[in-house]
DNA sequence: ACCCAGGCTCATA
DNA sequence: TATGAGCATGGG
């Protein structure tokens, strides 16, 4: 059992619920979830972080995986610009976005199209169990996220048996693809946000808002504004009296109303419309 | 039985 | 560039 002191604010439980991640489960005191080829558990008890793993997860890796080394009350400054996103703030002050890894963020979120949280938890367990590897620690059970290679290879048949839909072959071809490109997500960390975007936008089963997620929970560029159902509903409602606009134009408001930390912005709302509102 | 889901693709204007 | 139908399936 290791631990871990906190500096600045931090919520656990709302940053591994607010719904960017899809792998973590709470398990009495405890919350478990799959981080690359091992399971993690940690624990939040006032300003410390319990934790233990399968295997040996390091401070580092922690802190990275959890962001705690951003500064997130300057952060959280930034984008306090009026009382609707201050009421957010104030619902779940200390949610942190993760920094998740690409290939798995990017698949997960090709899932997540017209889908609800709880069926794409369940399609993540199903190709992680069928495609992944199985590892257990203090009896819980979980697997690794498939490779790209198992994706790729998979029968698109299976993975529609899987309960993936018409998602089953947005993802496998994604995978082929993304094994053509080499390195694809190495490549992508030195591009500018529109680069990135562009180059995401060429895959298969991937729009506006799936290439956002990606960008914000796996590539970690916070300028990132996802919209979804409940963002497009909630800007609307609370920054234009309820007129209907487009998902681009929301994404233009955002980035720009919120500037350079615009997806903590929606991240906070996101956590709030769904939960509070 | 019914509606909707952390959207996207494709056709059409 | 912008709008609308259709999509596989399951959760509530």
């Amino acid at each position: 059992m290791k631990s871990l002191k906190l500096n600045g604010q931090f919520n656990l439980e709302s940053t591994l619920f607010c719904g960017q991640a899809f792998r973590w489960e709470r398990q009495g005191d405890w919350f478990y979830g799959v981080i690359g080829d091992g399971i993690l558990k940690l624990k939040q008890e006032n300003s410390t972080i319990y934790y233990d793993s399968s295997n040996n997860i390091t401070n580092d890796t922690l802190i990275r995986y959890l962001s705690l080394d951003l500064e997130l009350n300057s952060v959280l400054n930034k984008i306090d610009r009026d009382k609707n996103i201050h009421s957010a703030i104030d619902f779940c002050r200390g949610l942190r976005l993760l920094r998740q890894e690409p290939w798995e963020t990017f698949a997960t979120y090709i899932l997540s199209s017209y889908s609800n949280i709880p069926r794409i938890r369940r399609m993540v367990f199903n190709i992680s169990r069928r495609f992944g590897k199985r590892l257990i620690f203090n009896g819980y059970v979980n697997y690794t996220f498939p490779e790209i290679e198992r994706i790729a290879g998979a029968r698109e048949k299976e993975l529609k048996a899987l309960g993936l839909g018409f998602r089953a072959g947005y993802l496998k071809n994604t995978a082929k693809r993304i094994l053509n490109e080499g390195d694809l997500f190495l490549k992508l960390r030195l591009l500018s946000y529109e680069e990135i975007k562009k180059k995401l936008l060429q895959f298969e089963g991937v729009g506006d808002k799936v290439a956002d997620c990606t960008m914000l929970f796996g590539l970690s560029r916070l300028e990132a504004f996802p919209v979804d159902v409940w963002i497009k509903r909630g800007i609307e409602r609370l920054y234009f009296k309820g007129k209907p606009l487009s998902p681009k134009k929301i994404n233009e408001f955002g980035r720009k109303y919120f500037g350079e930390y615009a997806g903590y912005a929606q991240e906070y709302l996101y956590h709030y419309l769904r939960n509070k509102i």
